[in-house]
RNA sequence: GGCGACGUACCCAAGUGGCUAAGGGAGAGGUCUGCAAAACCUUUAUGCGGCGGUUCGAAUCCGCCCGUCGCCUCCA
């Protein structure tokens, strides 16, 4: 097996990945709170997490991938009082609070499908795992390490001399420029809430020892993540803006109630820009991810995300996205191209003339550093060219073997790990033996008629198909055609 | 104020001590072609924000400066 390469934003470097159980890999990763329709910032961070599991996959690890849905709602803005995100929406939207969970989290999984992700393990609910976190909360005032205050709970960063490990943060220093009003009940202004007493009109709230109230910000993904991964676990990953706080006190809940490491090593992606400011909710400056699949491919966005790292913020514009959708079409050329030359070739043992080995050298040694995406696509453009550059070659042709071989590796890598190949290109064009038929019917006609010299038909021909998307290239060996 | 990043060609973006600084897009010229598309060839950074330093050797390490951004409040 590889040697990969990890990042760890614990150790500020990358180490060699060594799961804990050989052969298994658990990682959780920080999902959405399900209050609004997702953004392209959102998809650098799932589409970078799920390269991340594929290509553990394809190393042979067997990985268990769970990503929480945040459905219980967190408080807004600095006030005690304020009304929880998923509340605010109900009020203006006139729905329940489940309701508008529930909308948005299947509002959620239909991004992430389209964008070509495929679904964690478990995608386990926040409002499901209540128990759990009260569970956790009571294990930590039993222990000491956390206090109960008139129906409030928070954690006493004081009995845990290791918060700020992970962000490098001092709690001495944390009381210094706290832009945030201090809740008057807290012992030390860094301590952070397990538990919140819920207000009369507060909509989202549950039973628990201390009273009516909703769980703290960042116990759910303490307990939702050792409760299906253990209370030592191989991968946390997120978002970069999450080290401080969340990240942080997450380490503080866990390793406080177990005595043990919580998690060996500690993914963060950067974020999406525009203009080179951060895209966010906040600065109203987000392009969701249905709008954003209106205007383009949505694996040409999957593509502009790979193409760089996932540690590197990304600056979204038109004429990058515009960019990677002419990138994509070449690889997705490419591979009717090697579909078109299969079905073509006849079956002849020739000595193997593509760079296949190579290749997959190359992008095996760009993912294992540290999942170097943009990297794997460099050499996978390497590879096209080089193809491109033997099938045109006439003299010297590879055999339907090599062929079949090349395919099966392309699917592999670019299709497998990176997820860049859509069903049609990666098994053939067609859509239906009936279309295909159709098509053969179409193009014997139109190679007649251009024989004829009768272009003014054949070119109403194309253009027709062209309109409904189905674009005709001509070539030495006869037209080929492609289904957008 | 504290903590942390980043600044590579017209655009996007790899590279973090040593062959001629990846790759994609765009532009220009060319091959092929009825045209179009695709593909291929040639071409576009003696230089990696600036100035010093370490080194046989630096885009890569160190220092200072300039610029941009993130986190410290829910946030992918």
């Amino acid at each position: 097996m590889d040697t990969l390469y990890i990042y760890n934003t614990l150790s500020r470097k990358k180490e060699k990945f060594e799961p804990i159980t050989p052969g298994f890999v658990g990682i959780y990763v920080c999902g959405p709170t399900v209050y609004d329709h997702s953004h392209v910032g959102h998809a650098k961070s799932y589409i970078s997490f799920d390269v991340i599991v594929r290509y553990l996959r394809y190393l042979g690890y067997k990985v268990k991938y769970v990503q929480n849905l945040t459905d219980v709602g967190h408080l807004l803005g600095d006030s005690e009082e304020g009304e929880d995100k998923i509340t605010k929406k109900a009020r203006l939207e006139k729905l329940e609070p489940m309701e508008v969970a529930e909308f948005y989290a299947r509002s959620y999984f239909e991004d992430m499908d389209i964008l070509g992700n495929i679904r964690p393990d478990i995608s386990p609910r926040a409002s499901g795992h209540i128990i759990e976190q009260i569970d956790m909360i009571r294990m930590l005032i039993d222990k000491g390490l956390a206090y109960e205050t008139g129906g409030n709970v928070y954690f006493d960063v004081r009995k845990f001399p290791e918060y700020g490990k992970l962000s490098g943060r001092k709690i001495e220093e944390l009381e210094a420029g706290v832009r945030v009003e201090v809740a008057e009940d807290k012992k030390h202004p860094a301590d952070f809430a397990l538990w919140k007493k819920a207000a009369p009109e507060h909509l989202m709230k549950w039973n628990s020892p201390w009273g009516k109230g909703y769980p703290g910000w960042h116990i759910e993904c303490s307990s939702m993540s050792t409760k299906y991964l253990g209370e030592t676990f191989d991968i946390h990953g997120g978002g970069l803006e999450n080290i401080f706080p969340h990240h942080e006190c997450e380490i503080a809940q866990s390793e406080g109630t177990f005595d043990k490491p919580f998690v060996k090593y500690w993914m963060h992606n950067n974020m999406v820009t525009v203009d080179s400011v951060k895209m966010g909710k906040s600065l109203k400056n987000f392009i969701t991810i249905k709008d954003a699949v209106k205007r383009y491919m949505p694996l040409a966005i999957r593509y502009f995300i790979l193409m760089s790292h996932y540690r590197s913020s990304l600056d979204f514009s038109e004429k990058a996205l515009d960019a990677a959708t002419t990138g994509l079409k070449k690889i997705q050329n490419f591979m009717v191209r090697i579909q078109d030359a299969i079905a073509s070739v006849d079956e002849t043992s020739r000595q193997p003339i593509l760079p296949l080995e190579k290749f997959e050298n190359n992008f095996r040694a760009a993912m294992n550093d540290d999942f170097n995406t943009a990297q794997a696509l460099a050499a996978t453009f390497d590879i096209i060219s080089e193809v491109n550059k033997i099938l045109d070659d006439k003299k010297n042709q590879p055999g339907k073997s090599e062929l079949q071989q090349l395919q099966g590796v392309m699917k592999k890598t670019l299709g497998d790990v990176l997820g860049l190949i859509s069903r049609e290109h990666a098994e053939s064009k067609t859509s239906g033996e009936d279309f295909d038929h159709l098509m053969d019917v179409l193009l014997d006609v139109r190679s007649d008629l251009r024989k004829e010299k009768n272009f003014q038909i054949a070119d109403k021909i194309r253009d027709g198909l062209g309109s409904i998307g189905v674009s005709i290239k001509d070539t030495p060996d006869g037209a080929s055609w492609e289904k957008e």
